[in-house]
DNA sequence: GTATCTAAGACCGAATGGGTCTGGATTCCG
DNA sequence: CGGAATCCAGACCCATTCGGTCTTAGATAC
Protein backbone atom coordinates (compact mmCIF):
# COMPACT_ATOMS: atom_id res chain seq x y z
CA UNK A 1 0.00 0.00 0.00
CA UNK A 2 2.85 2.09 0.65
CA UNK A 3 0.49 4.61 2.81
CA UNK A 4 1.91 6.47 5.88
CA UNK A 5 -0.08 6.03 8.77
CA UNK A 6 -2.78 7.89 10.04
CA UNK A 7 -0.85 9.12 13.31
CA UNK A 8 1.59 11.11 10.38
CA UNK A 9 -1.39 12.28 8.94
CA UNK A 10 -2.47 14.26 11.99
CA UNK A 11 1.00 15.31 12.87
CA UNK A 12 1.39 16.89 9.30
CA UNK A 13 -2.41 18.34 10.15
CA UNK A 14 -1.21 19.62 13.30
CA UNK A 15 2.21 21.12 12.36
CA UNK A 16 0.11 23.16 9.46
CA UNK A 17 -2.57 24.19 11.75
CA UNK A 18 0.20 25.58 14.35
CA UNK A 19 1.86 27.24 11.33
CA UNK A 20 -1.37 29.06 10.12
CA UNK A 21 -1.77 30.10 13.93
CA UNK A 22 1.69 31.81 14.31
CA UNK A 23 1.58 33.10 11.02
CA UNK A 24 -1.99 34.77 11.45
CA UNK A 25 -2.01 35.86 14.94
CA UNK A 26 0.97 37.99 14.20
CA UNK A 27 4.01 37.38 16.81
CA UNK A 28 3.22 39.64 19.50
CA UNK A 29 -0.62 38.89 20.58
CA UNK A 30 -0.05 36.86 23.28
CA UNK A 31 3.15 36.58 25.02
CA UNK A 32 3.49 32.95 25.05
CA UNK A 33 5.95 30.59 26.87
CA UNK A 34 7.04 29.11 23.80
CA UNK A 35 9.55 30.64 21.55
CA UNK A 36 8.10 33.13 20.06
CA UNK A 37 6.53 31.51 17.47
CA UNK A 38 3.03 33.05 17.72
CA UNK A 39 0.49 31.42 20.54
CA UNK A 40 0.59 28.19 21.77
CA UNK A 41 -2.43 25.93 20.77
CA UNK A 42 -3.66 23.05 23.32
CA UNK A 43 -4.23 19.74 21.74
CA UNK A 44 -7.41 19.72 22.43
CA UNK A 45 -8.16 22.83 19.94
CA UNK A 46 -6.03 21.41 17.01
CA UNK A 47 -8.18 17.95 17.81
CA UNK A 48 -10.92 19.80 17.80
CA UNK A 49 -10.46 21.65 14.70
CA UNK A 50 -9.94 18.69 12.67
CA UNK A 51 -11.98 16.42 14.25
CA UNK A 52 -9.74 13.68 15.17
CA UNK A 53 -9.45 11.69 18.78
CA UNK A 54 -7.80 14.87 21.14
CA UNK A 55 -5.91 11.60 23.22
CA UNK A 56 -4.32 10.18 20.37
CA UNK A 57 -3.38 13.61 19.18
CA UNK A 58 -2.04 14.23 22.30
CA UNK A 59 0.25 11.19 21.97
CA UNK A 60 1.76 12.25 18.31
CA UNK A 61 1.92 15.72 19.48
CA UNK A 62 4.06 14.17 22.54
CA UNK A 63 6.44 12.23 20.13
CA UNK A 64 6.98 15.43 17.95
CA UNK A 65 7.78 17.17 21.36
CA UNK A 66 10.06 14.80 21.88
CA UNK A 67 11.77 15.25 19.09
CA UNK A 68 12.38 18.78 18.98
CA UNK A 69 10.09 19.54 15.97
CA UNK A 70 7.73 21.09 18.65
CA UNK A 71 7.81 23.20 21.92
CA UNK A 72 5.49 22.18 24.97
CA UNK A 73 4.80 24.51 27.79
CA UNK A 74 2.18 22.74 30.41
CA UNK A 75 0.01 24.91 32.57
CA UNK A 76 -3.58 26.26 32.33
CA UNK A 77 -2.47 28.43 29.22
CA UNK A 78 0.15 25.83 27.79
CA UNK A 79 0.14 23.94 24.43
CA UNK A 80 2.17 23.37 21.87
CA UNK A 81 4.09 25.78 19.28
CA UNK A 82 6.15 25.15 16.16
CA UNK A 83 10.42 25.08 17.39
CA UNK A 84 11.00 26.43 14.35
CA UNK A 85 9.61 28.20 11.75
CA UNK A 86 7.24 26.67 8.99
CA UNK A 87 9.41 26.92 6.60
CA UNK A 88 12.09 24.93 7.95
CA UNK A 89 10.55 21.71 9.54
CA UNK A 90 10.09 19.25 6.32
CA UNK A 91 7.62 16.78 6.08
CA UNK A 92 10.34 14.30 5.84
CA UNK A 93 10.69 15.03 10.14
CA UNK A 94 7.65 14.53 10.72
CA UNK A 95 6.61 11.31 9.54
CA UNK A 96 9.78 9.47 10.69
CA UNK A 97 9.29 11.06 13.83
CA UNK A 98 5.88 9.20 14.61
CA UNK A 99 6.05 6.33 11.96
CA UNK A 100 9.82 5.88 12.09
CA UNK A 101 12.25 5.38 9.68
CA UNK A 102 11.25 5.25 6.56
CA UNK A 103 12.25 2.20 4.31
CA UNK A 104 10.33 1.01 1.27
CA UNK A 105 11.71 -2.93 1.69
CA UNK A 106 12.02 -4.80 4.65
CA UNK A 107 15.14 -5.39 3.28
CA UNK A 108 16.58 -1.59 4.15
CA UNK A 109 16.75 -1.56 7.86
CA UNK A 110 19.27 0.46 10.18
CA UNK A 111 22.18 -2.25 9.92
CA UNK A 112 21.49 -2.95 6.27
CA UNK A 113 20.43 -6.50 7.39
CA UNK A 114 18.04 -8.68 5.70
CA UNK A 115 16.06 -11.56 6.54
CA UNK A 116 17.07 -12.50 2.92
CA UNK A 117 20.59 -11.83 3.85
CA UNK A 118 22.58 -12.86 0.62
CA UNK A 119 20.20 -13.33 -1.84
CA UNK A 120 17.80 -10.25 -1.86
CA UNK A 121 18.68 -8.92 -5.08
CA UNK A 122 16.58 -5.85 -5.56
CA UNK A 123 17.90 -4.01 -2.51
CA UNK A 124 20.03 -2.13 -4.37
CA UNK A 125 17.95 -0.18 -6.95
CA UNK A 126 14.64 0.57 -4.20
CA UNK A 127 17.03 1.83 -2.04
CA UNK A 128 17.64 5.13 -4.48
CA UNK A 129 13.97 4.60 -4.90
CA UNK A 130 14.01 4.93 -1.18
CA UNK A 131 15.89 7.73 -0.69
CA UNK A 132 14.85 9.64 -3.69
CA UNK A 133 11.36 9.48 -1.76
CA UNK A 134 13.06 10.84 0.73
CA UNK A 135 14.48 13.78 -0.48
CA UNK A 136 10.94 14.14 -2.13
CA UNK A 137 9.64 14.65 1.25
CA UNK A 138 12.53 16.22 2.53
CA UNK A 139 11.83 19.12 -0.01
CA UNK A 140 8.02 19.48 1.25
CA UNK A 141 8.10 21.74 4.72
CA UNK A 142 5.18 22.91 6.81
CA UNK A 143 4.76 26.33 5.24
CA UNK A 144 4.46 24.30 1.93
CA UNK A 145 1.50 22.94 3.04
CA UNK A 146 -0.07 25.72 4.93
CA UNK A 147 0.28 28.10 2.20
CA UNK A 148 -0.55 26.03 -1.49
CA UNK A 149 1.42 28.05 -3.88
CA UNK A 150 -1.34 27.81 -6.49
CA UNK A 151 -3.17 24.89 -6.65
CA UNK A 152 -6.92 24.49 -7.22
CA UNK A 153 -8.86 26.00 -4.23
CA UNK A 154 -12.20 25.25 -4.88
CA UNK A 155 -12.79 23.85 -1.04
CA UNK A 156 -14.12 26.21 0.85
CA UNK A 157 -12.31 25.59 4.31
CA UNK A 158 -13.39 28.34 6.18
CA UNK A 159 -13.13 27.89 9.79
CA UNK A 160 -15.96 25.67 10.67
CA UNK A 161 -16.84 26.09 14.15
CA UNK A 162 -18.46 23.07 14.88
CA UNK A 163 -19.07 22.20 11.65
CA UNK A 164 -20.43 18.84 10.17
CA UNK A 165 -18.83 17.10 7.51
CA UNK A 166 -18.85 19.14 4.04
CA UNK A 167 -18.29 17.02 1.56
CA UNK A 168 -16.11 19.33 -0.71
CA UNK A 169 -14.54 16.91 -3.44
CA UNK B 1 6.82 3.08 8.24
CA UNK B 2 5.73 3.76 4.18
CA UNK B 3 7.40 0.39 3.36
CA UNK B 4 5.94 -2.05 0.70
CA UNK B 5 4.75 -5.56 1.87
CA UNK B 6 7.18 -8.49 1.92
CA UNK B 7 4.63 -9.69 -0.88
CA UNK B 8 5.82 -7.16 -3.22
CA UNK B 9 8.59 -7.61 -2.49
CA UNK B 10 8.68 -11.14 -3.28
CA UNK B 11 7.42 -10.53 -6.67
CA UNK B 12 9.83 -8.17 -7.63
CA UNK B 13 12.14 -10.60 -7.02
CA UNK B 14 10.40 -13.07 -8.89
CA UNK B 15 9.95 -10.76 -11.92
CA UNK B 16 13.69 -9.99 -11.58
CA UNK B 17 14.66 -13.68 -11.47
CA UNK B 18 12.28 -14.44 -14.44
CA UNK B 19 13.87 -11.59 -16.49
CA UNK B 20 17.48 -12.84 -15.94
CA UNK B 21 16.25 -16.43 -16.96
CA UNK B 22 14.64 -15.07 -20.22
CA UNK B 23 17.78 -13.07 -20.80
CA UNK B 24 20.74 -15.87 -20.17
CA UNK B 25 18.63 -18.82 -22.11
CA UNK B 26 20.33 -17.63 -24.95
CA UNK B 27 17.10 -15.95 -26.08
CA UNK B 28 17.89 -12.14 -27.15
CA UNK B 29 18.52 -10.36 -24.16
CA UNK B 30 15.85 -9.41 -22.04
CA UNK B 31 13.14 -8.19 -24.90
CA UNK B 32 11.64 -11.19 -25.50
CA UNK B 33 7.82 -12.13 -24.55
CA UNK B 34 7.14 -15.30 -22.81
CA UNK B 35 6.70 -17.53 -25.08
CA UNK B 36 8.27 -19.66 -27.78
CA UNK B 37 11.27 -20.72 -25.24
CA UNK B 38 11.43 -23.22 -22.33
CA UNK B 39 12.48 -20.67 -20.11
CA UNK B 40 8.78 -20.64 -17.94
CA UNK B 41 10.05 -21.08 -14.50
CA UNK B 42 7.85 -23.23 -12.04
CA UNK B 43 7.37 -20.93 -8.64
CA UNK B 44 8.75 -23.70 -6.53
CA UNK B 45 12.58 -22.91 -8.60
CA UNK B 46 11.97 -18.87 -8.35
CA UNK B 47 11.04 -19.76 -4.46
CA UNK B 48 14.07 -21.91 -3.55
CA UNK B 49 16.06 -19.60 -5.57
CA UNK B 50 15.79 -16.88 -3.09
CA UNK B 51 14.35 -19.33 0.15
CA UNK B 52 11.52 -17.78 -0.07
CA UNK B 53 7.87 -19.61 1.05
CA UNK B 54 7.04 -21.77 -1.93
CA UNK B 55 3.37 -21.35 -1.41
CA UNK B 56 2.89 -18.01 -0.68
CA UNK B 57 5.04 -17.32 -4.10
CA UNK B 58 2.56 -19.34 -5.54
CA UNK B 59 -0.28 -17.19 -4.54
CA UNK B 60 1.85 -14.10 -5.71
CA UNK B 61 2.82 -15.28 -8.85
CA UNK B 62 -0.82 -16.40 -9.48
CA UNK B 63 -1.52 -12.47 -8.65
CA UNK B 64 0.58 -11.03 -11.21
CA UNK B 65 -0.41 -13.34 -14.01
CA UNK B 66 -4.05 -12.44 -13.27
CA UNK B 67 -2.97 -8.82 -14.00
CA UNK B 68 -1.68 -9.62 -17.12
CA UNK B 69 1.94 -9.34 -15.92
CA UNK B 70 3.12 -12.94 -16.56
CA UNK B 71 1.88 -15.62 -18.51
CA UNK B 72 1.27 -18.93 -16.50
CA UNK B 73 1.35 -22.42 -18.21
CA UNK B 74 -0.15 -25.29 -16.45
CA UNK B 75 1.25 -29.05 -16.61
CA UNK B 76 4.36 -31.06 -16.34
CA UNK B 77 6.78 -28.17 -17.79
CA UNK B 78 4.64 -25.53 -16.82
CA UNK B 79 5.50 -22.64 -15.12
CA UNK B 80 5.51 -18.56 -15.29
CA UNK B 81 7.23 -16.46 -17.77
CA UNK B 82 6.71 -13.09 -18.19
CA UNK B 83 4.02 -11.49 -20.28
CA UNK B 84 6.21 -8.65 -22.14
CA UNK B 85 9.90 -7.66 -22.25
CA UNK B 86 11.36 -6.96 -18.93
CA UNK B 87 12.26 -3.24 -20.08
CA UNK B 88 8.00 -2.69 -20.38
CA UNK B 89 7.10 -3.51 -16.92
CA UNK B 90 7.40 -1.37 -14.58
CA UNK B 91 7.68 -2.19 -10.39
CA UNK B 92 4.51 0.37 -10.08
CA UNK B 93 2.35 -2.26 -11.68
CA UNK B 94 3.82 -5.09 -9.94
CA UNK B 95 3.37 -3.21 -6.85
CA UNK B 96 -0.01 -1.76 -7.07
CA UNK B 97 -0.97 -5.82 -8.68
CA UNK B 98 -0.05 -7.34 -5.36
CA UNK B 99 -0.62 -4.03 -2.75
CA UNK B 100 -2.94 -2.78 -4.26
CA UNK B 101 -3.72 1.01 -5.39
CA UNK B 102 -1.03 3.19 -3.83
CA UNK B 103 -2.05 5.73 -1.82
CA UNK B 104 0.48 8.09 0.60
CA UNK B 105 -2.24 9.19 2.78
CA UNK B 106 -5.61 7.51 4.01
CA UNK B 107 -7.39 10.61 2.91
CA UNK B 108 -6.38 10.01 -1.23
CA UNK B 109 -9.08 6.83 -2.04
CA UNK B 110 -10.39 6.05 -5.16
CA UNK B 111 -13.13 7.83 -4.80
CA UNK B 112 -11.60 11.19 -3.32
CA UNK B 113 -13.62 10.16 -0.34
CA UNK B 114 -11.67 11.03 3.10
CA UNK B 115 -13.56 9.74 6.59
CA UNK B 116 -11.93 13.54 7.53
CA UNK B 117 -13.89 15.17 4.38
CA UNK B 118 -13.72 18.28 4.26
CA UNK B 119 -11.61 19.39 6.70
CA UNK B 120 -8.54 17.23 5.95
CA UNK B 121 -6.15 20.26 4.46
CA UNK B 122 -3.23 19.17 3.45
CA UNK B 123 -4.61 16.45 1.03
CA UNK B 124 -3.14 18.53 -2.34
CA UNK B 125 0.13 18.90 -1.27
CA UNK B 126 0.02 14.92 -0.49
CA UNK B 127 -0.88 13.85 -3.97
CA UNK B 128 1.64 16.00 -5.19
CA UNK B 129 4.06 13.51 -3.57
CA UNK B 130 1.94 10.54 -3.97
CA UNK B 131 2.01 11.02 -7.62
CA UNK B 132 5.56 11.51 -7.94
CA UNK B 133 6.05 8.33 -6.09
CA UNK B 134 4.37 6.87 -8.13
CA UNK B 135 6.08 8.15 -11.59
CA UNK B 136 9.13 6.92 -9.41
CA UNK B 137 8.07 3.66 -9.42
CA UNK B 138 6.40 3.52 -12.81
CA UNK B 139 10.25 4.91 -14.41
CA UNK B 140 12.07 1.70 -12.71
CA UNK B 141 11.76 -1.25 -14.96
CA UNK B 142 11.96 -4.63 -13.97
CA UNK B 143 14.60 -4.38 -16.58
CA UNK B 144 16.47 -1.92 -14.38
CA UNK B 145 16.22 -4.38 -11.43
CA UNK B 146 17.86 -7.31 -13.50
CA UNK B 147 20.50 -4.91 -14.96
CA UNK B 148 21.75 -2.00 -12.37
CA UNK B 149 22.37 1.10 -14.47
CA UNK B 150 25.48 2.85 -13.17
CA UNK B 151 25.08 3.08 -10.22
CA UNK B 152 28.21 5.86 -10.10
CA UNK B 153 25.84 8.52 -11.42
CA UNK B 154 23.48 10.91 -9.23
CA UNK B 155 21.06 9.11 -7.57
CA UNK B 156 17.81 10.36 -8.28
CA UNK B 157 17.68 11.01 -11.80
CA UNK B 158 18.69 7.40 -12.65
CA UNK B 159 16.37 5.91 -15.41
CA UNK B 160 13.46 8.19 -14.76
CA UNK B 161 12.09 10.11 -17.06
CA UNK B 162 10.60 13.93 -16.53
CA UNK B 163 11.48 15.77 -13.24
CA UNK B 164 9.49 14.19 -11.34
CA UNK B 165 12.32 14.61 -8.07
CA UNK B 166 11.64 18.40 -8.31
CA UNK B 167 8.15 18.61 -6.62
CA UNK B 168 8.90 22.28 -4.70
CA UNK B 169 5.46 23.13 -4.74
C1' DG C 1 -3.34 -42.35 -16.25
C1' DT C 2 -0.28 -40.41 -13.57
C1' DA C 3 3.08 -37.03 -12.20
C1' DT C 4 3.60 -32.20 -12.30
C1' DC C 5 2.16 -27.88 -12.28
C1' DT C 6 -1.12 -23.83 -11.71
C1' DA C 7 -5.83 -21.87 -9.63
C1' DA C 8 -8.45 -20.63 -5.96
C1' DG C 9 -10.04 -20.40 -1.74
C1' DA C 10 -10.41 -21.08 3.37
C1' DC C 11 -7.88 -20.70 7.35
C1' DC C 12 -4.72 -19.21 11.20
C1' DG C 13 -1.30 -16.84 14.23
C1' DA C 14 1.20 -12.81 14.98
C1' DA C 15 2.06 -8.13 14.31
C1' DT C 16 0.58 -3.62 13.60
C1' DG C 17 -2.28 0.41 13.81
C1' DG C 18 -5.90 3.18 15.73
C1' DG C 19 -7.78 4.45 19.75
C1' DT C 20 -8.81 4.59 24.91
C1' DC C 21 -7.87 4.89 29.82
C1' DT C 22 -5.37 5.90 33.96
C1' DG C 23 -2.27 8.13 36.87
C1' DG C 24 0.78 11.45 37.33
C1' DA C 25 3.63 16.14 36.78
C1' DT C 26 3.69 20.96 35.63
C1' DT C 27 2.01 25.70 35.43
C1' DC C 28 -1.32 29.46 35.69
C1' DC C 29 -4.80 31.99 38.30
C1' DG C 30 -7.88 33.39 41.74
C1' DC D 1 -2.70 27.69 48.84
C1' DG D 2 -5.71 25.01 45.96
C1' DG D 3 -7.85 23.98 41.90
C1' DA D 4 -8.15 24.05 36.89
C1' DA D 5 -6.01 23.37 32.68
C1' DT D 6 -2.51 21.32 30.35
C1' DC D 7 1.28 18.23 29.15
C1' DC D 8 3.65 13.46 30.00
C1' DA D 9 4.08 8.48 30.10
C1' DG D 10 2.68 4.39 30.27
C1' DA D 11 -0.44 0.25 29.95
C1' DC D 12 -4.26 -1.55 27.63
C1' DC D 13 -7.76 -3.11 24.06
C1' DC D 14 -9.70 -4.14 19.64
C1' DA D 15 -9.92 -4.53 14.66
C1' DT D 16 -7.42 -5.07 10.61
C1' DT D 17 -3.77 -6.60 8.01
C1' DC D 18 0.14 -9.50 6.85
C1' DG D 19 2.73 -13.47 6.35
C1' DG D 20 2.18 -18.01 5.82
C1' DT D 21 -0.11 -22.75 5.51
C1' DC D 22 -3.42 -26.15 3.95
C1' DT D 23 -6.67 -28.24 0.98
C1' DT D 24 -9.04 -29.11 -3.16
C1' DA D 25 -9.63 -28.73 -7.95
C1' DG D 26 -8.30 -27.99 -12.83
C1' DA D 27 -4.82 -28.17 -16.68
C1' DT D 28 -0.98 -30.44 -19.25
C1' DA D 29 2.90 -33.30 -20.71
C1' DC D 30 4.76 -37.90 -21.01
Amino acid sequence: MLRLTKKADYGLMALKYLAEQAAGAGVSAADTPGSGQGSAQSAKDIAEAYHIPPQLLAKILQVLARNGLLVSHAGTHGGYSLARPASQITAFEVIRAIDGPLFITSCITIHGACDLAGHCTIKEPLRKVNDSIKDLLSGLSIADLADPPESSRHENEAAVGGGLVSIAV
